[in-house]
Formats: C-alpha cells, structure tokens, sequence
DNA sequence: TTGAAAGCGCTAACAC
DNA sequence: GTGTTAGCGCTTTCAA
C-alpha cells in the first residue's frame, strides 16, 4: 500500500493537519516540527496522492492542448513552446489530437475531459461558431487561429491578412508578375485560408496586378503532398507561374520538390514563400522564405489568457475585461534563398536560432492590440 | 455549483449507487429506471468528476509520455502514434519534455507525476542504470530504445546494430568505398550512437573495407545543424567521402544542405543515408534513402506492456514472464533517390503512405522476439 | 502553532 | 435490481 498523509503524521507523532501544511509550505509550522516532518516524509518516500488533492481543491494543475496532428512542425513546435510556458505556471499539458474532424473538435469543448483538466487550448479547424455558441462546460478555453474570429472565446492570433499582403508584396518586388498561391480552400474550415487568400489578393491590388483565378491552387490539406501536387497542377496547367506564396511551410517544401523534379530553378524560375517557419525550411534546398508568427509568443499569452480566466471565474472570456480577448501576436518575414536572399553560411547554432536575414518586420504590430491591425 | 450524482440520484429518484450502476454500463440496471437516471443526467447536463472517480478507483485513464523534444519529428510522429494507440485503450496521454536533460528524466521516473497516471512510456537520453536502480516508484513503465539495455525495466526498440549495417552494406553495394558515419557520440548518453557505430563497423568489415577514423564525425546532438556542421568538417577535412551514413534523417537533412551547398551531386558525388524515416525525407531534394522503424509498432507495444504491467501489478517489468521484457520492433531500408533509387512520381496520397520503393527489409525480424536478432 | 472533525464526489461491499 | 454504509487521501473550517 502506498504511504498516505496518516502514516507520516503518525510517525512524526503529529496531526495529518500539520503534515499538510508543511507539505504545501504554510508558513507558520515550528522549525523542530517542521524538520520531524520533513524526516518522515524522506522515511516513508510518501508522496500526496494528486487525485485526492485535485477533488479537495477543485483543480488538477492540467491543462489540455487540442491540435489537429501533433506530427505537422507548426503544431510541434507550438507544443513545445506550451509545455514551456504552461511549466512556467506549474501545469502539465496534456495532448489531445483532433485530426481536425469537427466531432472531435466538439467533443473537446464539450467538456469529454472537464474536471480533469483547468484550462483548455483549442486549435481548432473544423469547429463552428454554432459548436461554440452552444458550449455549456464552463472550463476556461483559448482559441488558437482564426478559425472562429468573433466567437464568445479569447482568441491568440496573428494577422493572416496582412502577413499574406507582405508575403504576396514580398515577391512582388523581385519583379514577378505571374505570381501563384498554394492552399486555397473552400470548405468551411478553411477561415485561414480564406484570410490569407485576401491578403494575396490585397497585395496584388495594390502592386497593380491583376488577379488571375488560374494562378490560385486549391488543396484539402496544408501538407507536403497536398503542395507538391498543386505545383505541378499549376505547371501543368499552363498558368506559367513565375513566384508562389503558399499558405504553409509544407505545401512550400512539397511545391519545392516539384519544382525540383520538373528541373525548374528556384528562385531563378519561380521564387517561393511559405508560412509558419518551421525548422525544415532553414535547411531545405534551397532554403525557404516564409512569414515567421512568434510561437513562443503564442503559446505564453494563450496560457497567461487561461490564467486570467481562472482568475476572474469566467469560462471562455475574461468578463473583467467586457468580453472575450483577441490577442494578435507577431510576426517577421524572414527572406531566404527561395526568394533570392544570399546564402547565410550553414549555423551550427542550437536550433531556433535563425541563420536567416530578417528583411522586413511586421508594421509595428502590437501583440496585446485588441483589435486586429488590418484596416476592416 | 458543478452537478454531482446526487443531484442526478435525487431528481431521478433513485440512490447515487444506481446512477453510478448507469454511468458505467452495468448491465443489471431496469430499462425503466435506466431512462430515468438518463434523462436526468441530460437534464442537469451531469458530467462525472473524474478526480473523485480516480480517487476511488486508484486509477486516472492518464498515461505520460517523456520525450526529449517534442518538435523532433521522430518524437513527434511517435507521439501521434502513441497518442492514438492510448487511445484505443482508453488513456489520454499527458505530455512530458525532458530535454534530454538527466535530472528531469530522474524526475519523470521518480514519480514526479505519480498517482496522476497509470503508466509512464519514457524514451531517455541521459539516464543511467543506476538512476533507474534507485528507482522506488512503482508506476508501471515502459523505456523506448536502446538507451539502458538490460536495466530492470521493459523496453521496446529496434535492433539498431543490424540497421546500422544494413544502411552502411547499402551504401557498399552501391560501389562506395570511401563511406563516413555523422552521429557519433563519445558521452554516456550516445548508447544509441554506440550501437549504430557498431554496426557500421560490421558492415564495413563484411564488404572488406578498412575503418578510418577520419571517416567518423561526432556530434553533441541529432540535429539538422549538427548534421551540416559536421558534413562541412569532413569536407573540409580531406576525408573525401563517397557517402554518409547519419545516425538520423535530421543529420541526413543538414548533411544534404551543406553538400548542395558545396556543390556537390547527391548520390552522384556523395551517396547518403538517414535512419528513422521521418515525413521531411520523402520530399527533400534529393529525398532521402533511411531506415524505417515500424513506430506505429513500437507505440502500440509500449502501451500494451503498460496495459500488461497494470494488469500482473508489476512495476517496470511483468513478472509473470519471468522479468523485463525487451520487444524488438521491426525496421525496413527505404532506398530513395539520395542512394541512387529512381525519382518515384510525386505522390498525392495523404501523408503517411510512403511512395517510395523498399529495395529490401529486415531479414524477418520477429516483433516479439525476447532476444536480440543481433549476434552477441 | 497545532489538532479534531467534516466532507470533496465517487464507487465497492454488502444488504435488502 | 436497488439502496445503505463506508471510505479513497486530502484540505479546510474552526477550536484549542
């Protein structure tokens, strides 16, 4: 049997009240009793048993993180940065994978782990504003994306419009014209997609191109596969293509590999530029330009939102505040050989520092601001 | 106040026992009285709390996974794996990072997190057999690969000797004679690279090629920089490879990096092979030839020895078999085009299906063999 | 500064 | 089939 509270108090010849208190560091035991304790403690090996603990206090010190496939970079990487910063406020993140299937998704809002969990991280695909509406479990929750953009949730995001634009603008100025975008999509969960179509569009406008539907290349994922076959749809196509702004790293890399196979040049031939900057695209060859969002950021507002909600008891949005939260985080645009920067010598630097050169950065944008940056 | 099953008991009017015989399928429930309960669970939107159900129980449905990076796609694949085989047992999978950091993983195995989960699934890299001597905790544990052989504990890997010889053997075939190794490592955490350099050794001195010391580039991790870091070093060292073989695709990738950089044809010049068949290899320029270990396998054998463990009471180990379990998992040489293999039409199948060709596989490695296919 | 008693919400025994 | 009783291990009143 495993040692209990009881048992140390029994052998330090003291009340399981003042096992407690010393346990949890209450400040006003007597050093002797204290040290009687501590002595007790080491003897039996106890350990406090968390699920009694976590019925007594009404708290788990768990908090979940739903992504759709925790083996896509970004969604790695993002998890990593919120096992840090959710070991920062003592939790332990506990992963749920949604493959992005909206019954899953519901699921996780509904609450299939409530009571086990303090706080929930949603980067949600499928989820609809009416899935949202009809949310009864009170348990605090972050949303990540854009998926559901004015829903009753705080919300951690990025400006996708407007790193679309720079991205879009970005190729522009190597004097492109026919420039194509990878990842468009028309199914209801394609919000981000949408967003980052508008900002391609925007750019396009404003460098007096026009907009040609042939150069657009629709695909049901943002993987490497998805990328590669639209790359050669659009090659195929005739649509001639001198630059691509995919709506993913991966879709870039697999555009890459097709272009590769079809012996085109990059960015000589065609330039790219992806999003998300995953630490594939640093070694790629040729290495991978892309919109760089600010990870680290992301994942510690989304956990610093939860606890905010805890704190004030709201579920889903700080009330205090009149309402739910959207925090926009930044983002960088970082330029490398697929868009024709100069090749930086190999880093042998620890991995998330970036060799690359940054050429342009976000238009000082505020990562607290509570209103998007984008002109509506 | 949250409802509890006394609010369901009272409104449906019957005792708590009942709803409790309803919640968990109990078979010998009236249908009439069933209903009841149901409804009133519906009403009252009744969800059970499931630190007070583990309390009783003595048991959570949470298992840990303790890897050292989760945005190394070889643990993040693997964790998708692990996340879907706990799935199926109906255990949700919290997630732990150790950084590959000695006291964490001494953390992780001390019980840090004990009596919050059933089991704990722990791929180290810097524990020792004697960290895992002193260990007291008695949460069932399974260890993922070769790090502490035949400590006191079940493991799941893969015969990484016989894999190593077989990747370098490929790269003989091809004609090579002049074959580096990238991934050594001297410090007492590099058990896997020990065995990985064994079986390049063997390999070479089976083809009748004499080992040169130049040949092997260490490395202090299995990153993409140190990969490029260290091709770069044997270049420069006048070593003048004809291939390499990386102790991981991450090393392969950097390594490919640094060679397109310097100019080099791949396989032309330089022929190079990976190991762990991550997603990124099947679209790299060139893609890259590895070898595959069967990770869906070796995640659903790690969550059924934790499942057995629970079931015999044995802490690390069952028992019942006469000690520690070691299940050998099989692995596959996937030759690609970085070894010369044919340019396979880029593939539009959802990830996961390779569209490369096997050019051979483990000469029928046993999944469940309790000795290592190795020779001693 | 410490102790005694109560109870968090659930389920395992055992009664009926 | 269903109810009663007890208690999992902890923290939280409230007294002493």
């Amino acid at each position: 049997m495993r040692t209990t509270l009881r048992d140390v108090a029994r052998l330090a010849g003291v009340s399981p009240k003042t096992v407690s208190n010393v346990v949890n560091g209450y400040l006003h035991v007597r050093a002797e009793t204290r040290v009687r304790v501590e002595e007790a403690i080491v003897t039996l090996n106890y350990r406090p048993n968390l699920s009694a603990r976590n019925l007594r206090r009404g708290r788990t010190g768990v908090i979940a993180l739903a992504v759709p496939e925790l083996d896509v970079p970004y969604f790695a990487e993002l998890a990593r940065h919120l096992v840090a910063a959710a070991d920062a406020h003592g939790w332990t993140v506990l992963v749920d994978q949604t493959d992005g299937v909206r019954e899953r998704e519901r699921q996780v809002i509904g609450g299939i782990r409530d009571q086990l969990i303090d706080g929930l991280v949603l980067s949600p695909l499928a989820l609809t504003a009416a899935d949202l509406a009809e949310r009864t479990d009170a348990t605090p929750m972050v949303l990540l994306g854009e998926r559901i953009h004015h829903g009753p949730a705080d919300h951690v995001l990025i400006d996708n419009v407007a790193a679309a634009r720079e991205a879009t603008a970005h190729l522009l100025e190597l004097g492109r014209t026919r420039v194509a975008a990878i990842g468009a999509q028309r199914s209801a969960a394609g919000v981000t997609a949408r967003m980052r179509l508008r900002g391609y569009r925007a750019a396009l406008a404003a460098g007096g191109v026009g907009y040609d539907e042939r150069l657009v290349a629709s695909t049901p994922h943002f993987h490497r596969a998805d990328g590669a076959a639209a790359m050669a749809e659009l090659l195929d196509s005739g649509a001639r293509p001198d630059a691509v702004f995919c709506f993913s790293d991966l879709l870039a890399l697999g555009a890459l590999r097709t272009l590769a196979e079809r012996g085109l040049r990059v960015p000589d031939d065609v330039a790219v530029i992806g999003f998300d900057d995953i630490e594939d695209g640093r070694f790629s060859v040729p290495t991978l330009s892309t919109i760089s969002p600010d990870k680290r950021r992301i994942a510690g507002c989304a956990v610093d939102l939860l606890h905010r909600q805890l704190l004030t008891g709201a579920a889903g949005h700080a009330d205090a505040d009149g309402g739910p939260q959207e925090v926009y985080a930044d983002y960088r645009l970082i330029a490398r050989e697929s868009t024709g920067a100069s090749v930086p010598p190999v880093p042998s630097l620890p991995a998330g520092f970036s060799a690359s050169v940054s050429v342009s950065s976000a238009p000082s944008v505020s990562s607290v601001s509570p209103v998007p940056p984008t002109a509506p």
